[in-house]
DNA sequence: GCATTCCATCGACAACCGTCGATCTCTCAA
DNA sequence: TTGAGAGATCGACGGTTGTCGATGGAATGC
């Protein structure tokens, strides 16, 4: 029983007493966006277990999907800021973006 | 130099060595899915701060959105597992499910 | 019974997303 | 200089998503 609390009245709305978060949220959620998929979240837990850049060749071999799909995922990610590319003559090498924000390095490490 | 690892060859791709995780990967991407969108991280960061159950009236009031759509969004996260639901007259209480497999709780901790 | 209130569901719409084949750019080797 | 390979970009397609108004169902109060 709540009796120690104010009842809800019907037809009466409680304040809305609900604080809107801001712009954090939003930050939040474009790195949820781009985790949230299964080839992108595999991404990350490579190349974040890997001690080097990874060749994007070894993903487009690794998983059943186009080259162009493979690309427009790390693509994503790196939209997100979540991950740096290098070119070595005609190969890319992807790594984790070691300059990642705290709160998003220990989001990863719950994730992978 | 990486003179101490093998080369990468033009034309010779290495072997996959890329492990394909599992079901655990999905399982981690619906409840980033959703998780990735402004109005349902809020709702869910107001849960987690929230001692009692909320009313979702209390989060029609708040957000600038129609009540099916704030239903919408709340079913979301039923679906996904992250918050239950108690029925009490006219009302809907919602809170997070106190059940969390300890990884999603982790993550609810980095996130809100 | 009847009206009112809260909430879920339905149907529809535009926007976005994942995927592919085709193409373009760049680099390297012959 | 020419050819071939790696990777990004483009255009298109179906499926999903966020949003709304309208409707339906259950509980409450008159």
């Amino acid at each position: 029983m709540e009796t120690a609390l104010p009842e809800r009245v019907k037809g009466v709305r409680s304040p809305p007493s609900i604080p809107r978060a801001l712009t954090k949220v939003e930050a939040s959620v474009d790195v949820l966006k781009a985790l949230a998929d299964p080839t992108r979240l595999q991404m990350i837990g490579v190349l974040k277990r890997s001690a080097r850049p990874v060749c994007i060749c070894d993903f487009t071999a690794a998983f059943d999907l186009s080259q162009p799909t493979i690309s427009h995922h790390m693509g994503r990610l790196r939209e997100a800021g979540l991950v740096e590319v290098t070119k070595d003559g005609i190969w890319a090498y992807y790594r984790l973006n070691p300059h990642l924000e705290s709160k998003t390095r220990a989001l990863l490490d719950v994730l992978v």
